[in-house]
RNA sequence: GCCCGAGUGGCGGAAUGGCAGACGCAGUGGACUCAAAAUCCACCGGGGGCAACCCCGUGCGAGUUCGACUCUCGCCUCGGGCACCA
């Protein structure tokens, strides 16, 4: 063995931990011992039919990669079990399930990596994720467990398509994909990377095929406004923040700019107040308008431009700090303000997915169209201006405020500050019937259609006569067939399609020959629904039981990641308030309360392979025991902050551990009852106060600090009494639950600690008789003094004038003012 | 560029208007041991003083307050997310 630096040998995690004593702690035989038992016990079931306190405690189910859970997944998990074990001991029926996320690409491209069907390689990968689950100690009910890929569970999510398709939720239109004109397949965008195949190097194109959508965006507004109304969710802001940004409202106008021959472009804009600074106008180079309105000596040109955007892939279109291009049409329109016929251009910074797909460029006041017009040289028209600045200062930059200008060379609006011109040039639009206020939304529908193999076939069949037909329910699941080819190949079909006994059907509605839909869902979709069906997972003849699910739901608490803050969390609404509005469920938002948690960084740096500083849990787990590796995740940081794993900082929990078995055995042999100083009752009943609060809060870093300040208190005091050394146990076992149930029941008990009550506390005896009164003259901390507690004013003065540091810092001065801060602290100001 | 976090000892972090550094790690000294490990005790932000004690200190600069790590304004740095959304 090399000599290597001391830090390095000591970070080792598989280094022998410290050793136990004779009657010692032995984490594998305890651990081992009640994952045991509680099975036999069936400690974790939950009595969904009887419960009367219920309380569903969600965590987000994990994806099951072949590298098996990852540390980030066990500090989520133990995150959320530590708050689940905390709400059973206080009461609450808790129903804890598990289950697995098994469809979708990563999956599917793992499998194609190895070579092995991923029907094949998921159930093996599943099997070892539950091994670890079960090895961490979660509180899970195992009887509840499902997967995305049982044709009992996907069977349902073929069943919601089916139920937003006959609401006419679902609809198809072309839209574009990425394709890689090698490998003849469609891309995700992950998949593309530089604007090149991942595989093979080959430049990405655009493609347009027909996919399925959802109608998220007429949801818009209502997913917007709940995220507002705090009874309905109490979500950790962050979440919500992300999610109003993503769906993005913004409030502006619709203007028409006519043409020649009666046509007009329609542009949108969130500042009708500069409508007088539009000096040309840009289509998006896919408009529909294009190829009607260029001008023959342009068409050329245009057409180029058009091809060369069209080859482009999705993802390098739209980075922001690359150089505007663009082609003129030939075309002119005229600005409905001004009367001015200004040039109609074509480039790709304008969407054609966002607004008409056409904007109304005002270089002076918009940074995209500045660049534009310098580069192209066209006019740049000053609008706004400051109070006391020259209407026509020219523009070296452009000025997009709003609350500090005032309209300019507007004809009539000018002089009116820019919020105001605003609400007026949108009444002037109306009036006149050129425009209108609108609001926009940035989200898009839901794109759910994926050329893929490894997901829940979308179940519709395609008929010449009939068109698009549902599959009939009774028919479902839409089983997807296991082969042997399931990789996307150069046949520019997708996998399934090369399957003729399983692609032609007879079509429901006519008996004619027809094919099924080839297509498979979004893995987001089997995610949008899961936690409803965690409840009924025994029921076959319908996705969730009535009782079950207005017992259950909606979820009381989720804990959850941030990454999934906009697109799982978004979408699990948006099929809740579809359900809802379909009688299907009495609700429409799933989870009444998420809180998303932080993320784990390994020696203050990000965990990566190439680092090579991947944390594997299942290395810690092994050499240190569960419970010391769950508390020491809940106490290296603030749960909502994530935090930094060093392998030197895991003893602490350990020793802390050790410390609490001995404390157990001195007081099975030595039972001290009622032999107890007040300097630990009242230490006691702190604790208890503030380890309960804490863990409500869920801040389990400051609760695990609070109890190993009692335990160092106990241990200095000498004191084992029972009640105290029982309640510590209690309060330690949502954080390291085996061991907890093995101290409970080595202190006699033959009932599991989790059918144990929550110890209460007694609010007066949080506070000592005498309490160290902190003494400060003018602000700064000067000496302390004893003085009984809720001492008056006027006694807390006169302890602090007899005090002889105090009288020498006052100096023979007056005290012109007392401040108290009851029971903490007294400033003189003299 | 926009949005959200965060900057405190050697390190992870605590204190959200009231003793800055709880709790833990690492370190130093001591006890125990033939020795080591484990364990136990003490110390552990910087400077000054024989000492009682005193001064300085929470990214930087202003401000509010009897009192600011905490609140306000203006910066700087780091992390994360979104990003040509008109």
């Amino acid at each position: 063995m090399p000599t290597g630096d001391p830090v390095t040998h000591r970070s080792d995690p598989t280094a022998a931990p410290p050793g136990p004593a004779a009657d010692g702690y032995h984490p594998d035989q305890v651990e081992s011992k009640w994952q045991a038992l509680w099975a036999e016990r069936h400690t974790n079931e939950t009595d969904l039919d009887g419960s009367t306190r219920p309380f569903y405690n969600l965590m987000m189910f994990p994806y099951p990669s072949a590298e098996g859970l990852h540390v980030g997944n066990m500090f989520a998990f133990a995150g959320a079990d530590t708050y689940g074990r905390f709400k059973r001991l206080r009461g609450w029926n808790v129903f804890e399930p598990i289950g697995f996320d098994a469809f979708g690409i990563h999956s599917e491209n793992y499998a194609i990596k190895l070579g092995i069907n991923p029907a094949e390689l998921i159930p093996r990968n599943i099997e070892n994720f539950r091994r670890q689950l079960r090895r961490i100690g979660g509180m899970f009910d195992w009887r509840h467990e499902l997967s995305t890929t049982d044709p009992r569970y996907y069977k349902w999510t073929q069943w919601i398509f089916l139920q937003l398709f006959k609401a006419g939720k679902a609809y198809r239109k072309a839209a574009p994909v990425n394709w890689c004109p090698s490998c003849k397949t469609v891309l995700a965008n992950e998949q593309v990377i530089n604007g090149a195949c991942e595989r093979c190097g080959t430049p990405v194109e655009q493609r347009t095929l027909e996919q399925w959508f959802f109608r998220i965006s007429d949801y818009a507004q209502r997913l917007l406004d709940d995220l507002d109304d705090k009874g309905k969710m109490d979500w950790s802001d962050s979440t919500a923040t992300a999610q109003r940004n993503w769906i993005g409202r913004s409030e502006g106008a619709e203007i028409d700019f006519p043409l020649e021959h009666d046509r007009a472009i329609q542009v949108y804009t969130t500042r009708p107040d500069t409508v007088f600074g539009a000096t040309f106008m840009v289509l998006a180079p896919e408009h529909p308008l294009v190829p009607e309105i260029t001008a023959a000596a342009q068409r050329d040109a245009v057409e180029t431009y058009r091809r060369q955007v069209a080859s482009k892939d999705l993802v390098s279109r739209k980075v922001g700090d690359r150089e505007k291009t663009g082609v003129f049409t030939g075309a002119f329109a005229k600005n409905p303000a001004n009367g001015r016929m200004i040039p109609v251009w074509i480039a790709d910074y304008v969407l054609m997915e966002y607004g008409t797909g056409a904007i109304m460029a005002v270089p002076a006041h918009d940074e995209r169209d500045f660049e534009f017009a310098r580069k192209y040289g066209l006019r740049i028209v000053r609008v706004l201006a400051r109070p006391g600045q020259d209407p026509d200062a020219p523009v070296e930059q452009s000025e997009t405020g709003v609350e500090e200008f005032r309209l300019v060379n507007s004809g009539e609006f000018s002089g009116m500050p820019a919020a105001e011109g605003k609400t007026a040039i949108i009444r002037w639009l109306e009036e006149t019937e050129r425009g209108k206020g609108v609001v926009q939304y940035r989200i898009h529908d839901w794109c759910i259609s994926r050329q893929r193999y490894w997901g829940p076939p979308i179940p519709i069949i395609y008929c010449q006569g009939c068109g698009p037909v549902p599959v009939p329910e009774k028919d479902l699941p839409v089983v997807l067939p296991v082969i042997e080819d399931f990789r996307p190949d150069d046949s520019g079909v997708s996998p399934l399609a090369r399957h003729e006994e399983w692609y032609y059907v007879d079509c429901p509605a006519c008996g004619s020959r027809a094919r099924r839909e080839t297509d498979v869902s979004d893995t987001f979709l089997d995610s949008a629904w899961y936690y409803l069906r965690y409840p009924s997972t025994e029921f076959d003849d319908h996705p969730f039981d009535h009782a079950r699910t207005r017992k259950w739901l909606p979820v009381t608490s989720y804990i959850g990641g941030n990454e999934h803050a906009v697109l799982h969390l978004l979408y699990s609404r948006f099929i809740a308030m579809v359900l809802h509005e379909l009688g299907h469920i009495h609700f429409d938002e799933p989870f009444a309360k998420f809180r998303a948690h932080g993320i784990i960084v390994k020696d203050g740096a990000k965990m990566s392979k190439s680092r090579g500083n991947v944390v594997i849990p299942d290395e810690y787990i092994a050499r240190w025991g569960a419970d010391t590796f769950r508390t020491y995740l809940m106490f290296l940081g603030p749960f909502q902050d994530g935090g930094d794993f060093q392998d030197a900082g895991i003893s602490g929990p350990r020793r802390f551990l050790e410390k609490v078995w001995q404390l157990v055995g001195d007081c099975i042999r030595d039972d001290a009852s009622g032999e107890t100083t007040h300097k630990v009752l009242v230490k006691w009943n702190q604790t208890k106060k503030h380890v309960t609060h804490e863990l409500e809060d869920l801040k389990y870093n400051t609760a695990i600090s609070g109890l190993m300040g009692l335990l160092n208190l106990l241990r200095e005091e000498n004191c084992r009494e029972k009640h105290v050394v029982q309640e510590l146990v209690i309060m330690l076992a949502p954080f390291a639950p085996h061991f907890a149930e093995e101290c409970w029941e080595r202190l006699g008990h033959r009932t599991s600690v989790f059918d144990a009550h929550w110890p209460s506390w007694d609010e007066h005896l949080t506070v000592e008789h005498m309490v160290e009164l902190v003494v400060q003259v003018n602000g700064k901390t000067r000496s302390k003094v004893q003085v009984r507690r809720d001492a008056s004013e006027d006694e807390a003065v006169a302890a602090a004038l007899a005090d002889e540091t105090v009288r020498r810092f006052l100096d023979g001065k007056e005290v012109r003012k007392p401040i108290l801060v009851p029971n903490r602290l007294l400033n003189l100001v003299v």
